[in-house]
DNA sequence: CGCAGATTGTTTGACAGCAGATGATTTGCA
DNA sequence: TGCAAATCATCTGCTGTCAAACAATCTGCG
């Protein structure tokens, strides 16, 4: 394309088409990215990180854990979740026990406190995904969603 | 299920299923996460990487470009996009020249060292995609493209 | 012209994510 | 039993990313 302007720069539409087009890699890490920015920002609001949200929530379906298991299960790195069980344990959202069985572990504990504030913060999840996900319908998150599925199947 | 071993935490293939099954979020930033490190992987190997490749697919395709409009038309951080620059500058594959009518800003160009690099790292594209989502049929694979594309109509 | 404000490239500082090392503890095996 | 190897939580250092500050330059408006 030639450059019909004075500046071989500016006032150039392009907008690569090529890129989000051709390579659905590069598609999928700027969504991903977008998503995960709302995310963020959604989870900055309420003072619950993203991370530790996962946390209390495994903690409230499956009872207590070691943070090993929460690392494995969450995906979250071993030594990220140490701070993470940090910060929750500060605001007394969950407890750490000795496992009497193995007293190099953990048994991480949901407190009241933690049941009240996830049950808080679940309230606003389906609006968040209601604005995040609006361009797609119903269906179509639903197809995203097995899709992205299909590919977790190989996750290392 | 029950723990049928002694310890508390062992051998329990919970898996937690809810995460990438609810929370589409979730199961999006989980496959961006395992394709963007199997294209670092490779960016690795070719010795080229993802960001200096896309500045030069994008030089090729659209003539020379300051850094700002490289930074915003492939979404990368100008001040990442020195760095990247820099490497391939000292590469010898694109050449900074100073744009005479805007002397802020450099006129990036590929060189053709860069552009015989960039058609060899094409060639390994198709490969690294077919290898990547694998688990998808072609026709999946056109459905997950055309997804991500509406969803990322509203990408800030 | 002359100056306030915006823009470009760059540097700096903060911060998350990850690999590797460490100390305490448990497990496996002779 | 006793000892080597594995495991859990933690800490440290490295890398990549991003926000904010900065100097040089351009633009717009009097």
């Amino acid at each position: 394309m030639a450059t019909p302007t004075k500046t071989a720069d500016r006032a150039r539409p392009t907008y690569f088409p090529q890129l989000a087009a051709e390579r659905l890699d590069i598609a999928l890490c700027r969504a991903s990215a977008a998503v995960a920015r709302a995310a963020d920002a959604r989870a900055g609001e309420e003072g619950l990180g993203v991370g530790q949200h996962l946390v209390l929530q495994m903690l409230d379906a499956v009872g207590p854990c070691s943070q090993q298991t929460l690392s494995e299960e969450l995906r979250i790195d071993r030594s990220v979740m140490v701070s993470v069980c940090d910060d929750l344990e500060q605001e007394g959202l969950v407890r750490r026990e000795r496992n009497p069985r193995d007293r190099r572990s953990y048994a991480v504990t949901i407190t009241d406190a933690g049941r009240r504030r996830l049950a808080q913060a679940q309230t606003s999840i389906p609006a968040f995904l209601e604005d995040t996900f609006q361009p797609l319908t119903p269906d179509e998150r639903d197809q995203l969603s097995t899709l992205l599925g299909k590919l977790l199947k190989i996750d290392t």
